[in-house]
DNA sequence: GCCATAATCCAACGACTGTCGGATAATGGC
DNA sequence: GCCATTATCCGACAGTCGTTGGATTATGGC
């Protein structure tokens, strides 16, 4: 943990970046534990000890329980979304390349995808929390999901409009693909055997998938 | 709920088939409870409010509160289970028949477990909380999850050797068919839409994905 | 070198939790 | 009609929870 390498904490006016650090330290453990147990499993006194701090000092950085959670949510998504509009702008360029160009930006688009939650498994443990709270659900969906589903969505809309490929859902395919990555990062986490393979099987059936939008599309 | 229709229970020796009932009762609210907010938000006192009864009697029922939220889970993949057993055998038994009645038996097979999800939400619910359980994950997936896919990718095996269709990896694919209709339930149940067309274009959606492992057959 | 600042910890609060012993009372078996 | 049975509720216990007020102390600005 990172509070392992700081030196012990003590009172008095902060060393320089020293309340930066310690609420990335307080942030980093929150997260780690929220997504293991959840919300209600996990107390501020436990991520106060896995932080390396006190109770009171969790409260004093992050305020409010719930705040807390806010606070580990936005951030693992912000570097989610980070990540993904870049390589969507990637893919958004190839689209006028052709079809062949446009397929293999796709792929690597959601090559990017998966490697991003298999690094980051986390990320997909969050996701399936805020999915299981309705009243968040909906605050949830414009702030974070809503923005990447369209990035991928217009792609397709842009690709199935240059006669690249056939989705008559494009929404649909990229919440189904999205689940199926979901999905396998689940498995992989509680998977015995082999997990190179896993991912390379994986890989191969997300490909194969893309291929058959494509090979709708007549080509 | 039940309880409301029950008249109030009092002390004494039960009448046939009370302690059967209020037990119905008790895990039919605690499932709901359970579902929507999870094991450690939910409170025991407030499982006995929904159900119309004590908390000691809770208790007295169904033991701890982990017992009780397994035999919650127990209960919903029992009937999730029966659905699909039914409908997988009949799918088995018109493997023979060509590619064309096995093909549309896979849909008939696809569309029962779907159905089964939207009509009760509850079971996507619990079955994600369950896969955000690391611990008891294993055991889990050994006792319900791994039969009902090894019925569906054995099913998918036996199309391939008969050559009905190509699919390298049969679980891959139906573990992220089933993931999808995980997250089609979720977006069903936060969708301010048409919930009728969202399940009319899923449905399509699937069907589309099915005949796509039968297209890269090339029969 | 002094002082205001602020990060940190300690201690405690009230509320809530799961669990259990014991009292109550209605019913089935005799 | 009596008795053993047992479903039900009341009350209480020990523990944990999130949160807060106040004391402590090291540092940056002067």
């Amino acid at each position: 943990m990172v509070a392992m390498t700081m030196p012990r904490r003590r009172p008095g006016r902060p060393r320089r970046d020293q309340s930066r650090d310690t609420r990335e330290a307080v942030l980093a453990a929150a997260t780690a534990l929220f997504a293991q147990r959840g919300f209600d499993a996990v107390g501020l006194r436990e991520v106060a000890a896995a932080a390396g701090v006190d109770v009171a000092t969790v409260s004093h950085h992050t305020g409010t329980k719930a705040q807390l959670y806010d606070a580990c949510f936005a951030r693992v998504f912000a570097a989610e979304r980070q990540a993904l509009e870049a390589a969507a702008e990637h893919a958004r360029a190839a689209l006028d390349a052709g079809p062949a160009a446009a397929l293999r930006a796709l792929h690597d688009l959601v090559d990017v995808f998966v490697d991003f939650l298999e690094d980051r498994p986390e990320t997909t443990a969050l996701w399936l929390r805020r999915w299981l709270e309705p009243h968040r659900h909906a605050e949830l969906d414009q702030r974070y999901a809503a923005p990447l589903y369209r990035l991928v969505t217009d792609l397709l809309t842009a690709a199935a409009a240059s006669g690249a490929l056939v989705e008559p859902t494009p929404h649909v395919s990229v919440r189904s693909l999205v689940w199926a990555v979901h999905g396998h990062v689940v498995a992989l986490a509680a998977s015995d055997g082999s997990p190179a393979r896993e991912r390379r099987e994986f890989r191969a059936f997300v490909h194969r998938f893309l291929d058959g939008l494509y090979a709708a599309a007549g080509s």
